[in-house]
DNA sequence: GACCTGCTGCGGGCTG
């Protein structure tokens, strides 16, 4: 410990003194011997909770008191992807930070704006602000630059791993590129991160011009014990005497759940509200009291607090029914056991759900996932079949088990985010030429892979009459147009990403939450939400308000999505399992029998010998053994030739009608490069917030590069038809 | 066949 703590100021080792810290973490000394022995970059990897701010904030607070740099503005800079986090960090570090020599300024919408006032007025000590803050301080204050962070040693970019590739990701690197222009030199950069599947995608993420010289310090495995159970159930076969899947499992959860603190993943809004429903009734119907509640995005933020209250209240026994809200950030404790029902969407996500367990020392970390499939008839399709829910669970399982997790698509293109960046430079700077716009995001920022053909393609499209976002004086300089001042002016602005139109649910004058526009609802119309049933009263259309009152019975609501991407490596895993023999030891005899059903339908399909099978008159089943990307490529092809096209994990079904050529000259034609024209039946490519101002033509450029793989097509077709029909 | 995240400046009315 000693050489770390020697390199600490002094009042910085009198807090570590006060807190009766024994020794410094091994991230913590190597951290602290790294920030203060050279100018690297670094990422800290290591769980929630496992002390990743002090390593990166002791060193940095300690050279900001030792050795601080010349110029005005912020000390040290941290960015936080959620507002409760800096709220949370903001308290963590004032209590290291003897506030008359570093203030701790938390900088986020909810923050008073005379906190913000006073922090412009003479910024000093370290702000601790979110991306759309700071793009707003770009926007409104783009002069201001210079003076608000001429002084920044350090910039702390928290939950890395939550923003690696993503359209925030992106605006925030961005953001740092512009920052560093600004100012004229470098910033460190200090990325913290849970531990991660791919390292060197995270180091050139972090600095892109330097990926190698950024450095690792990752915390030691060093990991609980895990104990592990998937229970299969089976829906539709509900009798007079037999419960249906959702109350078997839900009365499973209630059994070995109460008394304990524990999150259930349950996938979508829809079904933390069925489940949520159910264990409320158990409690009820038990006369005991209630420890079960919702929590996801829709719910209102007092409801959402409450729950994650009683989770961090020892005293009271909760178990939070939840989606990815509460996967992220915010320290609510440890949890006894993490339940998934149905199958995850990615090994990563459930490795971080995973992380909530198990953390205290000596207890098991507990996993116990829950496979839904359909009981099969005469009529069931091959999906239900080859129980792809199950399966699927199983391979997630088995890679996490071998620490594997997905790495992020760094190719993307991002086209959407950059006409957000070009509008957001020409703001910051009252005006600039082209050639700038270019040179700053695409040769310094992130948006390398756009060439400067598809960037005047962006701008012809922003520029164009009808958009009218930006137009360009007589000297050249692009300007923003009357549509662009109106769309940078307003807050909604500087977030990058999409929101969906939401009415507001009302309950005696209190907020439940909000709801997709898309849910056709009519006084007197039943329903269940926030864990509580209810009936719709009165509509506001125009104030997009329902008011709603208590009622004995209602259906949940429906919330909508866009579907994930699976990855090849988890399809690949799949096809292993079903061609497999293995009876993993973590399954019950249930989920063991439904194993069995799908190999055996597996084989009885006949794809161990081929990839393609006729099921029937007009319909075939191609097996692509690649993951959602590549299978959706192959798909939009065929739909381009007028099949029509249902895709599954690793397969595509497809209907023959008498119109459409023959399936294996189609193949055939695409495995020797014939071209083909992906966008005939693609339907609405405009998913990002400002996809709507460009041209078709640039948006099946963006298409392209983040969810279509059309350079395989050939290559695919070929291992799909080398194991072709048994004709 | 899914989930999550964020937001400024100004004016009006009130209190001390």
């Amino acid at each position: 410990m000693s050489s770390a703590f020697d390199k600490l100021a002094r009042p910085v080792q009198k807090w570590i003194r006060q807190q009766g810290w024994r020794e410094l973490r091994d991230i913590q000394a190597r951290s602290i011997r790294t920030i203060c022995e050279t100018d690297a970059d670094l990422i800290v990897a290591a769980s929630t909770a496992g002390g990743k701010t002090e390593a990166a904030f002791l060193p940095l607070i300690s050279q900001v008191f030792d050795d601080p740099f010349d110029g005005t503005g912020f000390d040290l800079l941290y960015i936080g992807p959620l507002k409760a986090l800096i709220t949370d960090q903001a308290i963590r570090l004032a209590s290291i930070c003897p506030e008359a020599e570093l203030p701790v300024v938390p900088w986020h919408g909810d923050v008073s704006q005379s906190i913000k006032t006073r922090a412009l007025k003479s910024p000093k000590g370290i702000l601790l602000i979110t991306p759309e803050s700071l793009e707003a301080l770009f926007i409104r204050r783009g002069l201001e630059i210079s003076r608000l962070f001429g002084a920044t040693r350090a910039v702390v970019i928290d939950e890395l791993h939550t923003v690696l590739d993503s359209e925030r990701g992106v605006q925030l690197r961005s953001l740092l590129t512009r920052l560093e222009l600004t100012i004229k030199r470098p910033i460190r950069r200090i990325g913290l991160s849970a531990t991660l599947g791919d390292m060197d995608l995270a180091k050139a993420y972090l600095r892109p011009d330097a990926a190698n010289a950024v450095q690792l310090i990752e915390a030691d495995g060093g990991e609980a014990e895990l104990r592990l159970q998937l229970r299969g159930y089976v829906s539709g076969d509900e009798g007079e005497n037999s419960p249906s899947a959702t109350d078997a499992i839900a009365a499973h959860l209630f059994k070995h759940l109460r008394g304990s603190d524990n999150l259930v993943f349950a996938g979508a809004r829809q079904r933390v509200e069925i489940y949520a429903d159910r264990l409320r009734e158990l409690c009820e119907r038990e006369h005991l009291p209630q420890e079960f509640y919702p929590h996801h995005a829709s719910l209102s933020r007092e409801h959402r607090d409450f729950v994650e209250h009683r989770l961090k209240d020892a005293a009271k026994p909760t178990t939070a029914v939840c989606t990815s809200t509460l996967e992220l950030g915010i320290d609510i404790g440890d949890v006894t056991c993490v339940a998934q029902i149905g199958a995850p969407f990615s090994v990563a996500a459930l490795r971080q759900r995973l992380g909530r367990s198990g953390r205290r020392e000596g207890q098991p970390a507990v996993l116990r996932q829950y496979a839904v499939e359909t009981q099969l008839t005469p009529e069931s399709s091959f999906v239900d079949r080859l129980r792809l829910g199950l399966i699927r669970s199983i391979a997630m399982i088995d890679l996490l088990l071998e620490g594997w997790c997905e790495p992020a698509r760094p190719q993307a293109l991002h086209l959407s985010t950059l006409v957000h960046q070009i509008l957001s430079v020409i703001a910051q700077r009252g005006g600039a030429s082209a050639s700038v716009v270019y040179s700053i995001l695409c040769r310094e920022g992130p948006f390398r892979k756009v060439t400067t053909e598809v960037f005047a393609d962006v701008l012809r499209s922003i520029g164009h009459t009808e958009t009218g976002l930006i137009e360009q004086s007589g000297s050249g300089l692009l300007l923003l147009g009357p549509a662009g001042e109106k769309l940078v002016e307003h807050y909604s602005f500087y977030a990058v990403f999409q929101t969906p139109e939401e009415f507001r649910l009302v309950a005696e004058g209190k907020d439940l939450g909000t709801l997709p526009i898309d849910n056709v609802l009519a006084p007197g119309m039943l329903l269940i939400f926030s864990g509580r049933r209810w009936v719709v009263q009165e509509i506001h259309d125009r104030e997009k308000v329902i008011m709603v009152k208590p009622a004995k019975a209602g259906v949940p609501p429906v919330f909508g999505g866009d579907p994930g991407d699976i990855h090849d490596k988890v399809i690949d895993r799949m096809f292993a399992v079903l061609e497999g023999g293995t009876q993993p030891a973590y399954m019950d005899a249930a989920s063991l029998k439904m194993l069995a059903e799908a190999r055996a339908h597996y084989d009885q399909l006949g794809f161990r010998a081929t990839n393609i099978q006729a099921l029937g008159e007009g319909t075939s089943i191609i097996a692509t053994r690649v993951g959602t990307v590549k299978t959706s490529t192959l798909a939009l092809a065929l739909r381009s030739e007028g099949f029509s096209v249902e895709r599954h994990d690793g397969f595509l079904l497809v209907e023959v009608g008498h119109e459409t050529p023959n399936l294996q000259t189609v193949l055939a034609d695409i495995r020797s490069g014939e071209p083909v024209d992906l966008f005939l039946e693609a339907g609405n490519l405009m998913s990002e917030k400002f996809h709507k101002y460009l041209s078709a033509k640039i948006l099946h450029l963006d298409a392209v590069s983040s969810k279509l793989a059309p350079e395989i097509l050939p290559q695919l077709a070929n291992a799909i038809m080398r194991k072709g029909p048994a004709n």
